[in-house]
RNA sequence: GUGGCUAUAGCUCAGUUGGUUAGAGCGCCAGAUUGUGAUUCUGGAUGUCGCCGGUUCGAGUCCGGUUAGCCACCCCA
C-alpha cells in the first residue's frame, strides 16, 4: 500500500494533448487532407523508424540532424524520421516504377528531433507535407501556391500573405556579382534581414561569407525592392540581364503571378519578396513562406519550395519536384494565441440526460436515433440530479441537452434544451431530429 | 549546444532580514423548495512549497546538484 508512486511526467519536448486542443488538431489535419485531396494529391505513409543511413544521407552528418538513434533488437542501426521529406525521397526511389510521374502525394505524420525545445519547437510534432515530383513544370509551382492559399482559407484564415521568391533570381544575382560559391553563407545571412537589420546582415556577410561590403550592399539593395510583383520584376529584369538563371527565375515568377491572377487568387494575399531565402540548402527554384496577418511574429506557418533532385541519394533517376509543408503545431500555437480555438471538449453536440433510471432503454434508443441521423450524441451514464448532468453538459461544451421524465414519456415528447440560448421547449418525439437540426443549424431542419 | 530567468493549491500568483497551524483570486466539491446548467448566496477541501542533498536550534525563504519550463543566441528539416 505504501509502494512509491511513479511520477507521471512526459519526456522533455514531448507533450500530451487534452481533448480541446486535440479536437482542434484533428480538425486541422482533416482540413489539410481535404484540401490536398481536392488537388489530386494521394495519401501515403512511411515507417517512423528507418535505417539510420537512409536518414543520415551520405555525409553521415548526425550532429545537426539531432536524430533519435539507437540499435534495435536485431542489432540494426536505426533512427526515427526527423522529417517527411527524406523518407519520401527513399520511398520515391524505391517505388518509382510503380508510381509513374508526375506523382503527387500528401503525408501527414509525426516526426522526431532531438533538438532543444523552444517556443513552437518540440521533439515530437506533426507535419502535413504535400509534393509534386517528376515534373519541372511551372504549373506545379503555381498550383503549390494555390494549395497553400486554399489551405489557409479552408482553415478559416482571411488575413495572410504567401511570400514567394525564386532561388534562381538570387543565384543569378550572386552569379553576376561573382560570388556564387559563397551563396549558402550569403543566403543564410540574408534570411535574417527582418530579424537583425541591414547593418548586421552586411557585417555577417562580410565576416562569414567573406565578400566585400560593396557586394553585400548590392545584395541588400536587390533584396530591399518593394512594390507589386510586376513592379519588382520590372526592376529586377535589367539587374539580371545576361544571367541565364536569373532570367529564367524572373520568367517563372512572372508566369506564376499572372496565372494566379487569372485563376482568381486575391492579389493581396500574394507577395514577391526577394529577401526570403529559407535556410534549406536543397531548394533551387520557387520558395514559399506564409505569414499570418494577425500574428506575423510566430513565423511561417506554411512553407515550401522547388528542388532539382529529391532522391539523388537513392537513385540515379533525376526527380525534380515542388512542395510544401503545413506547420500544424505552430499554427495551433498561433490559433491558441489568437483565441481562435473553441472551448469545447466533446465531439458530440447532444447530451441525453438520464432522469428516470427505469427508462434507460429509451434514453439509449433516442441517442441511437440521433446517430443514425448523423448527429453525434452521448448518453450520461448515471441517473444523477438533472442539475449535475446539465452542469456536465455545460462544462464539456454540449450545445443541446435532452430531458424526459414520466410526464414526457406519457405524452411521447422530449424536453429539448438549447444550452447556449438558455431556451427549452417540449417537442413530440417524431419532430425531435428536426428540432435538433434546427438548433444546430444543420440542413434538413 | 551557450547564456539568463523561473519552479508554492487544478490555474494565475502572494509569502517581510530564515521563526509557530503556508495565503488570495479563479476553478473544484457540497448545500440554498427533491424536474434544470452557465448568473447569485452560504459553506468546504485544496499542498511532501519540482526533486535530492547541505548550512542552521529552525529552510517555502540561504547554498550545491538535478529535473522541467520560459526568454535570448546558435542551428534549422
Amino acid at each position: 500500500m505504501t509502494d512509491k508512486l511513479i511520477k507521471p511526467q512526459t519526456l522533455k519536448g514531448f507533450r500530451d494533448y487534452l481533448p480541446g486542443p486535440m479536437m482542434a488538431r484533428e480538425q486541422l489535419m482533416e482540413t489539410a487532407r481535404r484540401v490536398y485531396r481536392s488537388f489530386g494529391f494521394s495519401p501515403i505513409d512511411t515507417p517512423a523508424l528507418e535505417y539510420a543511413e537512409v536518414l543520415l544521407g551520405k555525409a553521415g552528418d548526425e550532429s545537426n540532424k539531432q536524430l533519435f538513434r539507437f540499435t534495435d533488437q536485431g542489432d540494426r542501426d536505426v533512427a526515427m524520421r526527423f522529417d517527411l521529406t527524406v523518407p519520401f525521397a527513399r520511398f520515391a526511389a524505391e517505388h518509382m516504377n510503380e508510381l509513374g510521374t508526375p506523382f503527387k502525394r500528401y503525408h501527414i505524420g509525426t516526426v522526431w528531433r532531438g533538438e532543444k525545445p523552444a517556443k513552437g519547437r518540440f521533439r515530437e510534432f506533426v507535419q502535413c507535407d504535400f509534393d509534386t515530383i517528376g515534373t519541372e513544370s511551372n504549373v506545379a509551382d503555381t498550383e503549390t501556391t494555390f494549395v497553400m492559399h486554399d489551405l489557409m482559407t479552408a482553415l478559416g484564415f482571411e488575413r495572410f500573405t504567401i511570400r514567394i521568391n525564386n532561388r534562381l533570381v538570387l543565384n543569378g544575382l550572386l552569379e553576376k556579382l561573382g560570388v556564387t560559391e559563397k551563396s549558402t553563407a550569403i543566403l543564410r545571412a540574408l534570411d535574417k534581414l527582418l530579424k537583425i537589420g541591414r547593418d548586421a546582415v552586411v557585417a555577417e556577410m562580410v565576416e562569414q561569407a567573406q565578400i566585400t561590403a560593396e557586394q553585400a550592399g548590392q545584395v541588400l539593395d536587390f533584396a530591399a525592392l518593394k512594390g507589386s510583383p510586376d513592379e519588382i520584376l520590372l526592376k529586377l529584369s535589367p539587374m539580371l540581364q545576361g544571367s541565364e538563371r536569373g532570367e529564367k527565375g524572373i520568367a517563372r515568377l512572372n508566369e506564376l503571378f499572372a496565372s494566379a491572377r487569372t485563376a482568381g487568387i486575391p492579389a493581396e494575399r500574394l507577395a514577391l519578396d526577394v529577401s526570403i531565402a529559407r535556410g534549406l540548402d536543397y531548394y533551387t527554384g520557387t520558395i514559399y513562406e506564409t505569414f499570418l496577418g494577425d500574428l506575423p511574429g510566430i513565423g511561417s506557418v506554411c512553407s515550401g519550395g522547388r528542388y532539382d533532385n529529391l532522391a539523388g541519394l537513392f537513385t540515379r533517376q533525376s526527380l525534380p519536384g515542388v512542395g510544401g509543408s503545413l506547420g500544424l503545431d505552430r499554427l495551433l500555437a498561433a490559433m491558441e494565441e489568437l483565441k481562435l480555438l473553441p472551448a469545447v471538449s466533446t465531439p458530440a453536440p447532444v447530451l441525453v440526460t438520464i432522469f428516470d433510471a427505469s427508462r434507460v432503454g429509451d434514453y439509449l434508443r433516442i441517442a441511437r436515433a440521433l446517430r443514425e441521423a448523423g448527429i453525434n450524441a452521448e448518453v450520461y451514464p448515471e441517473a444523477k440530479a438533472v442539475g449535475k448532468q446539465l452542469q456536465y453538459a455545460n462544462r464539456k461544451g454540449f450545445q443541446i441537452a435532452l430531458i424526459a421524465g414520466s410526464d414526457e414519456f406519457a405524452a411521447g415528447t422530449w424536453q429539448i434544451k438549447d444550452l447556449a440560448a438558455s431556451q427549452q421547449r417540449s417537442v413530440p418525439e417524431a419532430d425531435l431530429i428536426t428540432a435538433v437540426r434546427e438548433i444546430l443549424s444543420l440542413p434538413g431542419a
